[in-house]
DNA sequence: CACCATGTTCCTTG
DNA sequence: CCAAGGAACATGGT
C-alpha cells in the first residue's frame, strides 16, 4: 500500500490512535523486518515508553516515543516504519486473534498495533539511516523548481527512472511517477538532462497536483482500517487502483488513476490507447499521443 | 506452471 | 569514486 499518498493517508488515520499511548509490550514475530535490531533491542528501547507523535517522511512513517523515565530512558527514540510493497499497520483490539502475516505488534493500553507484511520488505526499526537519504517533500517549501532542474542536468536516466530516486524528491513511487508524467505531457523515456527548464517546471508542479490529489481522494473515501475489509474501500491497500474501485465510480477513485496500469484503454483525453513499456525492469504506462518525446 | 506486483538495497559492470 | 543496470529479498494473485 505504499506510496507518499497512501502513507500520508495512513499517518492522519493513525495519529490519533497512536499519540498519547503506552507501549506495553513489542512482539516481533519476523525478525527480518526490525533489521538490523533485535527484538531484545527493540523491546528494551520502547517497552514502557509513550508514543508523543507520528510522522510521514516519503514513504516512511517516524514514531517519535518518550523514553521511560522508570527505567532511567534519557533519549527520546524514534522509530521508523515502512511499508514495503504489501505492509500495512492498524489499530485493533487486543482481543481479537492475530492477523494472518503479522509481522510486529505492539500492545497499547486495551488495543494493540499491527504491522503486517506478506512479503516482508517494509521495516519497523530504530535504524533511521535509510531517512537520512531522502530528498527533499514534493509538497513542502523545499521542493523548489531550480533544485529540481538542476539535479536533472546531472542524469542521462530516463526521467520516469529518474523519478523513483528517493535522493531526488522523497515519495514518488512506480504509480505516481507514471501519472506525474502523463500529467505534464512529458515521454517517460526522455533523458533527464534533455528536459527543458519549462517542461521540468511543468513536472514539478505535476507531481505536486497528483500527490494532492491522490490525498484528497484518500481522505474522501470512506476507508475500512479495520484490517478486515478485502477490496474497495480498504484503506489498508492502495486505493487509487483502478480495479479496486472498478464498479464503482460515484466512490470517485474509478477514475483517478489516468495511465497505470491501462494498457491498452483509451487514453482519458484523447482516446489513443495507453501503452506499457519496462524501465529499469518496472512497468511504466503512458499515452503516446498526449506525453512528447 | 508462468508471469506480474505499490519498494529498497546490494552487487556488478563500465 | 560515479552512474546505471540488474538481481535479490518473499509471498500472493491471476
Amino acid at each position: 500500500m505504499p506510496e507518499l499518498p497512501e502513507v500520508e493517508v495512513l499517518a492522519l488515520h493513525l495519529r490519533p490512535h497512536l499519540v498519547g499511548e503506552t507501549i506495553r509490550e513489542v512482539h516481533v514475530i519476523r525478525p527480518r523486518v526490525i533489521r538490523p535490531n533485535s527484538a531484545s533491542e527493540l523491546s528494551r528501547r520502547l517497552v514502557g515508553s509513550r508514543v508523543t507523535s507520528l510522522e510521514r517522511r516519503g514513504k516512511f512513517l517516524l514514531f517519535g516515543t518518550t523514553p521511560d523515565s522508570s527505567r532511567g530512558g534519557v533519549t527520546e527514540v524514534p522509530v521508523l516504519g515502512h511499508l514495503g510493497m504489501t505492509g500495512r499497520m492498524f489499530v485493533q483490539s487486543a482481543e481479537l486473534p492475530l492477523p494472518r502475516h503479522t509481522a510486529v505488534h505492539l500492545l497499547l493500553g486495551r488495543s494493540r498495533m499491527i504491522y503486517q507484511d506478506p512479503r516482508l520488505f517494509g521495516r519497523f526499526t530504530l535504524d533511521l539511516s535509510s531517512v537520512k537519504e531522502l530528498g527533499p517533500e514534493p509538497l513542502g517549501e523545499e521542493f523548489s523548481v531550480e533544485a529540481f532542474h538542476a539535479r536533472l542536468q546531472g542524469s542521462r536516466q530516463p526521467i520516469k527512472v529518474r523519478l523513483l530516486d528517493q535522493a531526488l524528491v522523497a515519495g514518488v513511487g512506480n504509480i505516481y511517477a507514471s501519472e506525474a508524467l502523463f500529467r505534464a505531457g512529458i515521454r517517460p523515456t526522455r533523458r533527464s538532462d534533455q528536459l527543458r527548464a519549462a517542461e521540468t517546471a511543468r513536472l514539478h508542479g505535476a507531481i505536486r497536483e497528483t500527490l494532492r490529489e491522490a490525498i484528497e481522494c484518500g481522505i474522501s473515501l470512506d476507508l475500512d482500517f479495520s484490517g478486515q475489509a478485502t477490496g474497495e474501500g480498504d484503506g489498508l491497500f492502495y486505493y487509487g487502483r483502478a480495479s479496486v474501485a472498478g464498479g464503482s465510480e460515484s466512490k470517485g477513485g474509478g477514475e483517478r488513476l489516468r495511465v497505470y496500469d491501462r494498457a491498452g484503454e483509451p487514453c482519458v483525453v484523447c482516446g489513443t490507447a495507453i501503452r506499457r513499456l519496462v524501465q529499469a525492469a518496472r512497468s511504466t504506462y503512458f499515452c503516446p499521443r498526449c506525453q512528447k518525446r
